[in-house]
This record gives structure tokens, C-alpha cells and sequence, in this order.
DNA sequence: GTCTATATTGCGATAGAC
DNA sequence: GTCTATCGCAATATAGAC
């Protein structure tokens, strides 16, 4: 849509931070142009004239943060490492992006909450590759045998990134009650990741929700 | 705010029903009155006519769907069950509670994504209060040895909710590509719901991802 | 390129008829 | 209790001065 040498010129840059920031916080319908433009210190009228206005200015950052992410993931499988480590790698992405696009999983998990009209068809196309890249790392750890036979990678793949993505909103509401840690971000990615982990490849029975004792790990029941 | 006689009222009903799917399916900032009014079948003069704007109405959805949840856990918190059966139950809960709130899963979930000025101080206190029910049951588990002792319950409770709970968005995106299940929604959540289990109580090595092999439970590394 | 001023639309709320 | 008409306001976008 823009050249990335426009992106270079200093105003159409303050616009870009701000609006990045500010959507990813308050979400597209309840941010208006004229707090982008107070908060990027440039006159509203530039935001029209640069991007064609606010819906043009959203399609345009988060198709942004979507190639930071798909070049992340494309890097990823090329590299001849197991899919263990690749989704270990993918759960701390966001870590590993923060300094480059610091606000893409908000706006990522923005766009799933609550789809835009103007970019929903695209969002679609976007998030089912990052779930089939999930997915397919799942299958082939069933596969190799690394993670029990009985776990459904499709379902998996929607449990891992809910577990590791969802507590950066959870933050607002728990960040003053959850106990100090070094990095916690980096540390809730780590526990959150070692659980999933953990339960993908146990085979172990688990306590006072079975019924049966000496069945296979698929018959592990969870009580009605 | 408005007593439960005046939500009796048949007109007072059509547009709570309204309201609550429109708030579930959008957001605040992305619904209208009118559009309330009209998915109502009332006129628009109505919704400020018996709750006094948009924003007393959308409090007083709120309000209610915590209710129900809180009664949920007042009554999970009163049964002689253990804690492991306890968080079943309450992962479980957004299921148990479909019939009678259907959408109070989706609209707790917007306020914490997306917390409205006029809510966020109520939202604040029952969402914590929701937290520590799941921590503190996390904490009992690990104390009776259910669970490993390095589990930490309070990022544990957030990973919990965050993996049981997101899905009902990520359904927009992938509801079609997903494998059909008999009970889509509950077989998702019993699905997560055994992972993080699994995962809680398990001491076994996580392959490929651990450089030490004799560590114990805690010392087992994801890689960098 | 940047600004001011303004056009235009749609929202939420309410006064007043019925 | 329900409706129509309208006010006031804020939002987006743009025309045109500089």
C-alpha cells in the first residue's frame, strides 16, 4: 500500500508509533484520529493525507505486524531443529519480537477478539497459518513419538496459543497481585509453556479424576 | 440498579437479550443503541427510558453475568470436593453455565481485553476474586502432592483460565478448520483441561528440550 | 507538507405528543 | 409505555490557505 520509504519520513513514523500503541491498547473502534494525532504531536489532517484515513492507516499496521510474524515463523521452519523446540521457540516469540514489533501480539490477538470488516478476510488467511504451523509441529512430535499418541494436535495447537498468549491482557487486572518475577513476561511464558509441554507428552495418570486405575493414557476420564 | 420485577417486563427483556448478545459478539464501543433497539424490536428511546443510557445498561449486563458466575463459585467452594475436582468443575463451568447465561463467558472475557472505563473498577475486584478460587485451589493441590511442587499456582491459575478460555474467539478463525467434534465446546475445554492437568501433576522429562538428564522435576530447561 | 476551518455523518440522549 | 422529532456532540474526512 505505502512504500517503506515513506515509512522512513519522520512524521508518517510519529504517526505509525502512535497509532500502533494506541491501537493495540484501546482497540480500533474505540481509538478516534484526533487522539493519534495529539499523541504522535502531528495535525489530524495528516493522517488522511498519509494513509487515506483511520480504516486505511489500521489495514495497513497490522498487515505490518503480521510479516513480522510470518517471517518469525518462516525462519522457524527452516531450521533443522525439532518441532519440540520450534513451538518452544514460537511460545517465546513474542519475547523474541518485542524489540522489533513490540505490539504485535496485541494487535494479533485484537484482530481475533474482535474482527475488523476491513481486514477480516485477510486476518483469516494469516491466523490459520499460524495455527496449521502449530498444528503440524504438534503432529509430527505425536508422530516422532515425543508427545503421547492420544493428543489431538488441532485442539492442542488452540490450547498452547490461548495459554500463551491471552495473560498479556490479563496483566491490567492481575499485574499488581501476581508475585515479582525477574522478567515476568518472560517467566509466564516459561511456566505456561513447560505446563503444556508437560501435559502434551505425560503419560501419567492424573490424581482424583480418574475413575478407572490401570487404564491407558487415553482413558484418563475428567469427571462430568 | 433496576430490580429484577422490572426485567420481567416484556419489553425490558427483549432488549437485555439484545444487549447482552450484541456487547458478547462486538464490544461496547462497536454497538449502538440503535442497532440494540432495532435487534430489540423496540424503539431506541426505550434503552434510556429504563436503564438510562448505554453505558447504565451495559453495567448492569455486567453486573448480572457476574452474579452467575459468582454463585457458580460460591457453590464449587462449598462442596466437599478436592481441589483437583474443583478446577474441573470450574474449567468445565462455561459449559454448565450455557443455559442459563450463555454469554457471560464472552462478555467477562471483553472486559478484560478491553476494559471499559465505566466497569473497570467492579471488573477489577471480581476478576481478581475469580483468580485467587483458582490459585487457591492450584495451592491446595500442590499441597496435598497432587500436583508437583514447583508448580507456581498463581501464573499456573493464569495459564488455566487463559488456555481453557480463549477459544471462544479463536472460533471465528478456525471454528471450520477444525476437526468436527461430537461436542465441539466441550471437547475443547476437556481437551485443555487434560492438558493442564497433565502438565500440573506430571514430574516426567519433557523430551528434546532438557540438556541435563537426571534433573529433577524443577530443573528441567526450556531452551532459550 | 502542514495547517485551519468546515462539511458531513452518526451517535446518545431527551422533550413532548399520544 | 411507546413513539417522533430534535438537540448537542464528537468523529472522520476534506477543501483550501499558507
Amino acid at each position: 500500500m505505502k512504500s517503506d520509504v515513506l515509512a522512513a519520513k519522520p512524521t508518517v513514523k510519529k504517526i505509525i508509533d502512535a497509532a500502533t500503541r494506541l491501537f493495540a491498547t484501546k482497540g480500533f473502534a474505540a481509538v478516534s484520529v484526533k487522539e493519534i494525532a495529539d499523541t504522535a504531536d502531528v495535525n489530524v489532517a495528516l493522517i488522511s493525507y498519509y494513509f487515506g484515513g483511520k480504516e486505511n492507516l489500521y489495514v495497513y499496521l497490522l498487515e505490518q505486524q503480521f510479516v513480522a510474524v510470518e517471517e518469525f515463523i518462516a525462519n522457524l521452519e527452516q531450521e533443522k531443529i525439532g518441532p519440540v523446540e520450534k513451538i518452544t521457540r514460537f511460545a517465546l516469540s513474542m519475547l523474541a519480537m518485542k524489540g522489533k514489533s513490540p505490539f504485535a501480539e496485541r494487535l494479533i490477538l485484537r484482530e481475533i477478539v474482535d474482527p475488523t470488516e476491513c481486514f477480516e478476510t485477510v486476518a483469516k488467511k494469516k491466523i490459520v497459518r499460524l495455527h496449521y504451523f502449530i498444528r503440524d509441529c504438534l503432529r509430527e512430535a505425536v508422530a516422532l513419538g515425543h508427545f503421547r499418541p492420544d493428543l489431538d494436535p488441532d485442539y492442542a495447537a488452540v490450547t498452547l496459543s490461548s495459554a500463551v498468549r491471552l495473560h498479556i491482557f490479563t496483566q491490567r487486572y492481575l499485574g499488581d497481585i501476581l508475585p515479582e518475577r525477574p522478567d515476568q513476561a518472560e517467566y509466564y511464558a516459561r511456566q505456561a509453556l513447560e505446563i503444556f509441554l508437560r501435559g502434551a507428552c505425560s503419560s501419567r495418570q492424573i490424581p482424583n479424576t480418574c475413575t478407572d486405575q490401570g487404564g491407558k493414557a487415553s482413558g484418563c476420564q475428567i469427571p462430568k
